[in-house]
DNA sequence: CCTACCGATCGGTAGG
DNA sequence: CCTACCGATCGGTAGG
């Protein structure tokens, strides 16, 4: 492992910790322990338990957020397949990247302040709106057989948060199959037709 | 609300504080004010915190396994696509009736202790194959287009225990719909066709 | 079901 | 990054 700034140690060893056993089950203390330090050296780096929570949560958010950006960028309008894969594929690999980041993202947001909370509870919100939106074109085109567009998008993005519940980097399944396999589910799971 | 055994409603009110806050971040004093007694009052009806959570998790446990062994005596043997919507309709009826519970069953078992947590994840594992099994016969049997059984059955129930997330007994969708959707989901999923 | 209480551990601060 | 320490809160017990 290349050097890492003090900071992103911590917040690497407290997202393992906290995608193991849950934010409010870990201490301070623990996570120290993670680093071979004593706990209250911890608060010579962060300010607060909770920072670290919300930094781990926030870099996580900015990461969906920024693939899916290109992912929009990259699939050609008018195709909502073709966005709808290109959301998955994004997204598939930011949990794969960091599976534990991600794991804490969908679990442990509870444990968050009201702000904070509220704040990443909006941020979902605006992403989940993209993926419906692909879902309302595809209504539209007629290349999607759904009646419930908000139910779809939420039934998706389940499926997809799902993985981090499993998926471990030296698993079964490379993280690219892992990809293929949902691209597939979903599709078809939008698409339709059989019955 | 009828009479209920004063041991139901300790857990009917830990479910939903376990769901809305996580088991580590509630405390006993916390489930006590719930019932307007004593923290230590609980103590007269329970042994431990945990207790309580195991109490949780094991009933939903087994209403989920009881629920798809009646939906697997009804459905007729040799129709997998049969199958799978009696287990899909079964799973989200429990979830439904008590989605409290269901949520803590789907998040908190990482907060039980290791002999209780090793059982639950066993039968979570023998569970999963039902569904597991259902796609290799649908597959067998030319039912289902499905290239990997296991992650198949990983992702319908990834699907369907995303629900206790958003499901309110008073919101949009009754319970009964919300069958009906993702019985539609999961079947499309799993029979694929249109690409 | 209550009051009084216990030891352990928590997040965090002081002061190097 | 350390040691020494703090007040608060934790799960749980004693003894009615």
């Amino acid at each position: 492992m290349v050097e890492l700034s003090r900071r992103r140690a911590i917040e690497d060893v407290a997202s393992e910790l906290f995608r193991a056993h849950g934010y409010a089950a870990t201490s301070v203390r623990d996570i120290a322990r993670g680093l071979e330090i004593q706990g209250p050296s911890l608060y010579a780096h962060v300010t607060s338990k909770e920072d670290v929570l919300w930094a781990i949560i926030d870099r996580a958010a900015g990461r969906f957020e920024a693939a899916a950006d290109a992912a929009t960028a990259d699939a050609r309008a008018g195709d909502p397949a073709a966005a709808i894969e290109a959301l998955v594929r994004a997204h598939v690999r930011v949990i794969t990247e960091d599976v534990g980041a991600a794991a804490v993202f969908v679990r442990e947001w509870r444990a968050l302040g009201d702000e904070r909370r509220a704040t990443v509870l909006h941020r979902r919100d605006a992403y989940e709106r993209r993926f419906r939106e692909v879902v309302e074109t595809g209504i539209a085109t007629g290349d999607f057989e759904i009646t419930d567009p908000a139910l779809a998008a939420t039934a998706v993005l389940s499926t997809l948060n799902g993985i981090p519940g499993w998926y471990r980097p030296d698993g079964r399944l490379p993280a690219g199959r892992v990809a293929d396999h949902f691209v597939d589910l979903v599709l078809r799971m939008l698409q339709g037709a059989s019955r």
